[in-house]
This record gives C-alpha cells, sequence and structure tokens, in this order.
DNA sequence: ATTATCTATAGATCTATAGATAATGC
DNA sequence: ATTATCTATAGATCTATAGATAATGC
C-alpha cells in the first residue's frame, strides 16, 4: 500500500472539492471540475485520492463538519459571555462559508456511501452544526434570558436563518451579507413583533 | 410540429421531476429515475418532453413557483387579518412541500439553462416565494403590530427558517413537523428574548 | 390514422486504471 | 528510487434519436 501524501496540494484539492460539492452537490461536481480549477488533469487527483470520487467527498464532507465544529466553538468562545455577540458570531462564521445543504446531503449525495458511512457522517455533520450552539442557548435559558423549550430546535433555526443569506438574489459583497447576517440573527433574537 | 399531449400522464411526469428535481439537484436526477418511478421506460418521456432533461426541468420548475405563489397566497388569504395565522399558514405550506434551495439552483442547476432562461425563472421564483410574505408583513408593519425595516429580508428570513425544517434528522411523521414548523414560525415572531 | 409506449443504439460524458515521463533526492 | 504529473483508454452511464409495435378512434 502507497504512502499518500497529506501535504499543500492535497489540502488544494480539498479545498476546492469542499467549495464544489457543499454549494453544487455530489452529483453536479465532475472530477475534471475539480482539477480543473486548481490546473490539473482530472487523473492526477487519483494519485491523492486512489479510491476516486467517493473518497474524496467522503475526506472532504468530514474534515469540513470538524472544521465547522471547531471554527463554531471558537467564534462563540470569543464572542464571551453576551448572548447576543455568541448569536452574531455564529451569524458571522456561517455568512462567511457555504452553506451546508443537510436535506439534499441526506436526499441525495450521501447515497454513493455505504450505510455505515452515511450515519458516521450525518451523526458528525449534525453534531458540529449544532453543538456548539446547544451550549450558550442552554446557559442563557438557565439564567433567565431567553424562553427556548427545545435548544436542539432553537439551534437548528439559528442555523437555518443565517444560512438563508446564501439564498439572497444577487452578487452582493461580503461586508453587505454580513450586515444581512446580523440583521436576521437580531430578528430571531428580538422577534418581529414590537416590544 | 407534432401537438403535444396535456393529460393526465404528463402531469404525472412533471409531479414525479418536480420532487426529485427539488430535492437532490438537476445533475442528480437521471431521466431513468423519472421513468422509474412511473414504471415507464426513459426514452418514453421524450414523448412528452420533446427537448429532453432541460426542457421538463425547465416546466417543473415553472409550474412550481407558480403553484407556490397562488398556494401561498390562498394559504394566507385563508388565514384571515391576524398576523400569527398569517405566519403560520406560510409554515404550513412550506413544511407540506420539499424545500426550495434557491442557492444550489443559482450555483448549479440553472447553468443547463439559456441566460434569458435563467434570468426569467429566477425573477419567478424569488417573487413567487417572496412577494405573498411581503404583502402581509407591509401591513402589520403599518398597523404597527412588528418592526421591520426590510420586509423583503423579512420574508426570506421567515421562508428560510420554516424550510429547515426539512433539514431536521430522522423519519418524522407529517404531524410532528407541521407541529415543529409553527414552533420555528413563533420563534421569529416572538423572539427567543424573554418579554 | 393517431396515440402511447417500447427496444435498440448512437454519441457524449464520466469515473477509473495503466503505464509513460519528467523532476527530485539519495 | 521516489514523487508528482501526464496521456491514452477501457468500461460504465447518461441523454437523445430512430424506428418498431400495440392499442385506440375514425
Amino acid at each position: 500500500m502507497p504512502e499518500l501524501p497529506n501535504n499543500e496540494t492535497r489540502t488544494r484539492i480539498l479545498d476546492v472539492a469542499e467549495d464544489l460539492f457543499t454549494r453544487r452537490g455530489y452529483a453536479a461536481v465532475k472530477l475534471r471540475d475539480i482539477a480543473e480549477a486548481l490546473n490539473m488533469k482530472h487523473a492526477s487527483l487519483y494519485y491523492y485520492a486512489p479510491d476516486g470520487k467517493k473518497q474524496l467527498f467522503m475526506e472532504v464532507m468530514e474534515r469540513s463538519f470538524i472544521r465547522h465544529r471547531k471554527g463554531l466553538e471558537a467564534a462563540v468562545a470569543e464572542a464571551g459571555e453576551d448572548l447576543r455577540a455568541q448569536v452574531h458570531a455564529v451569524a458571522r462564521w456561517f455568512v462567511a462559508h457555504p452553506p451546508m445543504n443537510m436535506a439534499r446531503m441526506v436526499d441525495a449525495d450521501i447515497e454513493v456511501l455505504s450505510d455505515e458511512e452515511q450515519a458516521h457522517l450525518m451523526m458528525l455533520g449534525y453534531s458540529a452544526l449544532r453543538d456548539p450552539i446547544t451550549a450558550f442557548l442552554e446557559a442563557a435559558v438557565e439564567r433567565g434570558e431567553i424562553v427556548l423549550s427545545d435548544v436542539d430546535l432553537g439551534a437548528m433555526a439559528l442555523v437555518s436563518l443565517v444560512q438563508g443569506v446564501h439564498s439572497i438574489p444577487g452578487q452582493w459583497p461580503e461586508a453587505m451579507r454580513q450586515r444581512v447576517g446580523q440583521y436576521v440573527a437580531d430578528m430571531l433574537l428580538d422577534g418581529l413583533r414590537k416590544r
């Protein structure tokens, strides 16, 4: 079994694959698309991922979920104890990264994986997006700052809401999209109804 | 030019194609998938859509957007003047139908269409999902019932939020998902922060 | 004669493999 | 000798077309 390289080229391949897979979905991304974006021939990708497209997808998504968990945890930690700052940090993270479409992953993308791989990946994914959020939501409930009988649903609601920024039509600059992210996050915190 | 049939079989084809295209995305749906779900051979689909997969996608999405607009308008009208009832009606509609992933459509699906078709379809789609909602949000703003400086964003936020129900893991019965839809819709209306 | 479906297949595209080639490191 | 890339191509899959076949309607 040949030793696999784990160098900068491999990282660049995973970076490109991650962006394409998450945005377009597994079936819409061809190995040629990934290779072209890197000025390579698609056959060269097999040097870094001998098991091909499926392997690339599996590794890319695992890495992506782990990065989301760590990134969210760090962003929340950096935001300190203030709930609004924590919620804004979550919004900032999801606006800065391509959206994770869990519904499409379940309905289509993961079909190429084995049942165990599917279960593993989905478990990893859902907990990565949810746990860093439920943690501070629970604390806020205990402080009596918010009313929320199901923190898991609260977390999923926040994720769906802020990822919706990626569905806004037109090519907006990052700064503008970030402002929109903060705005919709405030909607969830404060509610639409007049106080 | 042969007359095209516009009968029940054609409707069943569009129904199946709509469900698959919206859930999985254009590239992940093969003509064989559509045909198999109807106990047909894929070649027979060309009798009802001579221009093939692209035509099927275009017609399906146009029909879907128009149905969304009409369905939302009817649901909101039936809900009467009460804001919460209107918001719940919107939630009920989006929970009952497969999610519309506008971000993926823009990033991948619509690439097979011409520039004009893309522009037409996206305009139709965004207005179909947004306009029936902005209408009653504006009225609520004018009544002074809600605070919302950008009703378009408010509409998009509601859509993203309630469509997020389709991302919840596990196979839940419709009634349960509907309850979740009402729950997250209330989150947006009332806000998480204690009143 | 028309309608609705099928079988068979051409042509394009995609994944994956085999094996050549050039560059680098000992 | 190893590493990293390429060219060429096999095999599978997918869209689309051609033409046959059976059923229905005049």
